[in-house]
DNA sequence: GGCATTTCTTGACTCGTTCCAGAATGACCG
DNA sequence: CGGTCATTCTGGAACGAGTCAAGAAATGCC
C-alpha cells in the first residue's frame, strides 16, 4: 500500500473524508516532526499548491482532535504538531533554539508519574518537559 | 519586620529599586498564588490605586528577570505568576477550569528526574505538568 | 445525477502581550 | 539637599497565533 493509500484509510478510519488538504497535512506533519502550523502550511502548499490558512488549521484542529496528530504547546512558541500518538512519550526542549526531541516514556502510558499530593485532583496525565541546551546550541560560541 | 519591609528588602537585594507598582505587584503576587497579569493588576490597583497597563507588565518581566517570581505559562490560558521559587515545585492543573495547584517535587531541585535518552542535550530541568480535573470540576455535574 | 452535508475560502477579529515616544516622576547616591 | 538616571505614565499602535463568520464549493451517498 502506498503511503498516500496509507493516509486515506487513516482518515477513513477515522471517519474523516478525505479531503487534498487533509491527506497533504497528514503528509506534512509525519514528514516533519514537531513542526509549527506555519511550517505545516509550507510543506502543504508545496505538496499540493494552494490551502488557505483557515483549512490547514481547521484540519490540524480535525486530525488532532480525531487523535491522528499530537499538538504539543511549548510557552513561548507557536503549537507544534506531531503523529506519535498515543505512546504518551515526552520531550527534550532547547532553551536557546526550540528544538524538540523525543523522549520515550519508561512507563508508555498516561499517567506515568504519581503526585506527592494530589490536592483531590482526578490526574489522568503527567507530562514530563525536559529544559536545556540542543548539542548544536551547547556547542555554539556564547552569543 | 512588617511585609512591606520584607518586600522592600527583596527587591534592595535584587538590585531593583524600591518603587510603589514593584512593592504592590510583589505582595499581590505573594498574595494571590498562580494569578495571571489581569487578577495582579486589579489587585495592585485596589492597594496603591492608579498603575498603567504597561508598568505592570514591566514590573513583572522585572520581578522575573530578577528571579523573585516565577512565570508559569500554561497552554490555552494567559500567563501566571507565583512567588514560590527555587524549589522547583511542580504543577496540577484543571483540564476544565484552569485551575493550579503546587505539587511539592520529590527531589527538590532541578533537574528531577533523568531522561531516559538525552539525544546529546544538556539537561537542566524537567518539569512535571500533572493534568486531571479539580475537585469542583469532577463533582460538577457532566455540562 | 441530485441533494444534503461537510469543507473550504476570505477576511475580519480576538486576546494577551509588547513596543513606542515623549514627558513626568521619584529613588538613591553623594 | 541636589543631581541624575531609572522608572513610570499616557495613550496609543502593533504583534503573532489562532479563531470566527458567512457564503461558495466540494464531497459522500443513494
Ligand atoms: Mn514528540
Ligand atoms: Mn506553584
Ligand atoms: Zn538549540
Ligand atoms: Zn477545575
Amino acid at each position: 500500500m502506498s503511503t498516500e493509500a496509507r493516509y486515506d484509510r487513516m482518515l477513513r478510519d477515522a471517519a474523516l473524508r478525505v479531503t487534498r488538504p487533509r491527506r497533504a497535512v497528514l503528509a506534512a506533519v509525519h514528514a516533519h516532526p514537531h513542526a509549527d502550523a506555519e511550517t505545516v502550511m509550507t510543506a502543504v502548499r508545496r505538496d499540493v499548491g494552494a490551502v488557505s490558512h483557515q483549512a490547514v488549521y481547521d484540519v490540524l484542529r480535525a486530525l488532532t482532535d480525531a487523535g491522528l496528530v499530537r499538538r504539543i504547546q511549548p510557552p513561548g512558541s507557536p503549537a507544534r504538531y506531531e503523529s506519535r500518538v498515543g505512546d504518551n512519550h515526552h520531550h527534550l526542549v532547547c532553551r536557546s533554539c526550540g528544538a524538540i526531541a523525543d523522549v520515550d516514556c519508561a512507563v508508555g502510558e498516561a499517567p506515568c508519574l504519581t503526585a506527592a499530593e494530589h490536592h483531590g485532583f482526578e490526574i489522568d496525565e503527567a507530562e514530563v518537559v525536559y529544559r536545556g541546551l540542543c548539542p548544536r546550541c551547547a556547542a555554539a560560541p556564547v552569543s
